[in-house]
DNA sequence: GGCTCGACGCTACG
DNA sequence: CGTAGCGTCG
């Protein structure tokens, strides 16, 4: 198991996750990977044949770059050097040469050696130039050694190679390409690339490739793929820059079932490693991390072939290892981090069924109302302009009605940059009484947004009645997840109601009376579930709150939270803060008691929440200050924050993870304050998603355990876990994320026991817009 | 004149 | 606070 294996470098110190202790996240267990491929729901696999978002920048290869890669199995001596948009299936062709010496190796496998089965054991130092055994042109006999030697193994180092002849380790590419130009791309992997450590000697690899592009049903033969999933089961050490990557092209290439049939890989990824140790600079590529995150000996220019690519991985995993351990960081890279590469890589090739239709149509019914509402705010400014261009609107708003000039007790929001005058939101609220083109230019954003973004921005990127996001591990210092291309976790969950008054203009739901006909339109609702299945939503209530009442031990906060009871946290919080009876809250009080609350995890100055509560500045501090006295705790806890990393150059979260702040001691105050509210806000924030991915490790496993339950996890928005559920296990599904997500404190408390319950709310519904909540 | 790029402003989500 | 992504502008 790997648990033993890496053990061993472990500081003995360490904290090992409740969840890590049991046996199930760990590999080994082949029985439980589903190979069945009628568990698979093939219209939907047969959709995901091109990975786009994160192949988009490897389209092009550099020639130049690849002159002495050695041809490495079934790829790169014969790969294209022009640009190819749509990759043509590369069909993995013999291993020429290399074949046939093997071939004629005499047939006593017993007494053979290593070498003369497989021909291609290599010593990595020096720049020999060695192919690698494709796995598909071995013989039964020759395959049952190559599993001997793969039971045996130490270690082994893998990476994808591209059909342009690159690899997951290669030389930075062409700069990126926009989003919009990885659109509808074909994926472009070629082959899996394992080079297999053995145990006896240290220094020998052999090097296996398994073929993935073009890789039709009639050629995956059983053993093949046996042997790729014996290795991702093994325990053995296994590494691979950017492992989500290449487990994603496996699950698409070898049809296995996106969230059984991977959940047990186990494969350290530095990249995710180094990401852990300097979240706020992640590396891109692997010669990137080369340069940023290993010293001395591997700086060299190594020769550049695929082989001693995969040796430098290896050493570099190593290193890795230890500044991990030493940073005690190695229990969250074993028991969060990695566990989580292969649910994303499921996740991604699971995808979610949206319905292009809607999105069309929804689109032009807001083309339509954009056009009435251009035409208005033409006719209050007198004339048209460029209603989008924040210079004209400046002119128009400022030069030519001088509105500004009709307020003079508000100050009105500048830019950040050059500090011009600021068209934003809160500005154009303050002018809105002042004259009918603010709230027109308010809404005509509002409907922009939500088709460019929203309607139009979507629809690109749905392929076969699907949208596959990337999920990222790497991009969010605070260790949230983040998904992109397109971005699903940013879609507006609150309607937009549309109102035609009685001459047919558009107006925005403030303004419009109750008895006009409306049009309600969720962004949500063109996300639909199966036939026979249904969205299942789980999120964590307040999580951020409760995290802040356990770091800062306050007596009052936590008593509001263990007091139980079902009242809202914020009505409770408002009675706490201002004295009043549950009954006297109103909604008003409610909503500025929770912008404070989390005005105060986000460390914001009394301007910032003045703006957001559309009040004084000196209200705005009173308000705050009112607040840190009724909950003094919060306050001695942001001090506590920002001292520990004034004292270490950087903060931690519960589970350890780590940001470094060199601001924190900034002469500069401006610098110096942005500092402080990074630090507190990150022990909040990364705290929360510390839990929140502990949660979604376990609710797989659990649900991956009863394979009688029919639920995938289609999407996590930080807080938020949406499942797709099959409508005969609702009730047992709903059972057991219930008890599953609320028992996460109590998995992590061997590090850190909670001193607050998390209580979670359900909803469920036929599709994405409005959920209803469970009781 | 069209095209690409980075900087900037704004606003969804948490 | 911190993500992604759309739009304008030079």
């Amino acid at each position: 198991m790997v648990h033993t294996n890496t053990a061993s470098e472990c500081p003995k110190e360490m904290i090992a996750l409740k969840m890590a202790q049991t046996e199930k996240l760990l590999p080994g267990n082949q029985n439980s990977v589903s190979m069945d491929s009628s568990s698979v729901d093939m219209k939907q696999l047969s959709t995901h044949a091109g990975s786009k978002g994160r192949t988009q920048h490897r389209q092009t290869s550099k020639p130049s770059k690849r002159e002495n890669i050695c041809s490495i199995g079934s790829s790169s001596s014969d790969a294209p050097t022009a640009v190819k948009k749509r990759v043509v299936p590369t069909f993995h062709r013999k291993a020429s040469g290399l074949k046939e010496k093997t071939k004629n190796k005499p047939e006593k496998l017993s007494q053979m050696s290593i070498e003369q089965v497989m021909g291609t054991t290599h010593r990595v130092s020096g720049a020999l130039v060695q192919a690698a055994k494709t796995v598909t042109s071995m013989s039964p006999s020759e395959l049952a050694k190559l599993q001997e030697i793969i039971s045996e193994s130490s270690e082994m180092l893998m990476m994808l190679t591209y059909t342009d002849g690159s690899t997951q380790l290669r030389e930075p590419n062409e700069p990126r390409k926009r989003a919009s130009a990885s659109l509808h791309e074909e994926g472009v992997a070629n082959s899996v690339l394992v080079a297999i450590q053995r145990k006896a000697a240290k220094k020998e690899y052999m090097f296996v490739s398994f073929p993935l592009a073009g890789l039709g049903k009639e050629n995956a033969s059983e053993a093949t793929r046996n042997v790729l999933l014996e290795i991702l089961q093994s325990s053995t050490r296994k590494v691979c820059f950017d492992a989500q990557e290449l487990m994603h092209a496996i699950i698409i290439n070898y049809s296995l079932d996106p969230q059984s049939g991977c959940n047990k890989w186990v494969i350290m990824d530095p990249k995710i490693a180094c990401w852990l140790l300097d979240p706020d600079n992640p590396p891109v590529t692997f010669s990137g991390m080369l340069k940023t995150f290993v010293t001395g000996k591997y700086n060299d220019q190594a020769p550049n072939n695929h082989l001693t690519h995969l040796e430098l991985l290896g050493l570099v995993m190593g290193d890795l290892t230890n500044k991990l351990q030493r940073k005690n960081l190695w229990e969250l890279f074993i028991n969060l981090e990695v566990p989580l590469i292969p649910i994303l890589a499921g996740m991604e090739v699971q995808g979610i069924q949206v319905n292009q239709k809607m999105l069309i149509s929804y689109s032009n019914i807001l083309k339509d109302e954009i056009k009435d509402v251009e035409k208005q705010c033409y006719k209050e400014a007198g004339h048209p302009f460029q209603i989008t261009s924040h210079i004209q609107l400046r002119q128009v708003l400022f030069v030519e009605l001088k509105l500004d000039e009709q307020c003079p007790g508000q100050k009105l929001a500048r830019t950040n940059v050059q500090n011009l005058k600021s068209t934003s939101e809160t500005v154009l609220h303050k002018l809105i009484d002042l004259h009918p083109l603010p709230e027109l230019v308010l809404t005509h954003r509002q409907l922009v947004k939500l088709k460019s973004t929203y309607l139009d921005g979507l629809s690109d990127y749905v392929s076969g009645g699907y949208i596959h996001t990337s999920w990222d591990q790497t991009s969010a210092a605070s260790g949230r997840l983040q998904s992109s291309n397109p971005n699903i976790q940013n879609i507006p969950k609150q309607p937009l109601q549309l109102h035609k008054d009685a001459n047919g203009s558009v107006v925005n739901e403030t303004t419009a009376s109750s008895t006009t006909p409306a049009t309600t339109l969720w962004m949500r609702e063109p996300f639909y579930s199966h036939d026979g299945w249904s969205f299942f939503a789980a999120d964590f209530q307040s999580i951020e709150l409760r995290i802040l009442a356990h770091l800062s031990q306050d007596a009052v906060l936590l008593k509001v939270f263990n007091d139980a009871g079902s009242t809202d946290i914020f009505v409770q919080l408002t009675c706490e803060w201002l004295g009043l009876n549950l009954d006297d809250v109103k909604t008003a009080d409610r909503e500025r008691t929770k912008r404070i609350v989390y005005s105060v995890i986000y460390g914001v100055g009394a301007e910032r929440l003045a703006e957001t509560l559309n009040d004084t500045k000196e209200n705005a501090k009173a308000f705050t200050k009112s607040f840190l006295v009724k909950f003094k705790g919060v306050n001695t806890f942001a001090q506590r924050c920002i001292s520990e990393c004034q004292r270490h150059g950087h903060v931690k979260t519960i589970f350890h993870r780590h940001r470094l702040i060199s601001n924190i001691s900034s002469q500069n105050f401006h610098v110096r304050s942005h500092a402080e509210r990074q630090a507190v806000n990150f022990v909040i924030q990364g705290s929360a998603a510390d839990i929140c991915k502990l949660a979604m490790i376990h609710i797989m496993k659990v649900l991956s355990e009863k394979n009688t339950v029919r639920a995938r996890l289609l999407v996590q928005i930080h807080d938020e876990l949406l499942f797709e559920v099959h409508d005969e296990d609702i009730n047992e599904v709903k059972g057991i994320l219930k008890t599953v997500m609320e028992s996460t404190p109590t998995l992590g408390e061997s590090i850190c026991q909670l001193k607050v319950p998390l209580p979670v709310s359900l909803s469920y519904g036929k599709t994405w817009g409005h959920l209803k909540q469970m009781v």
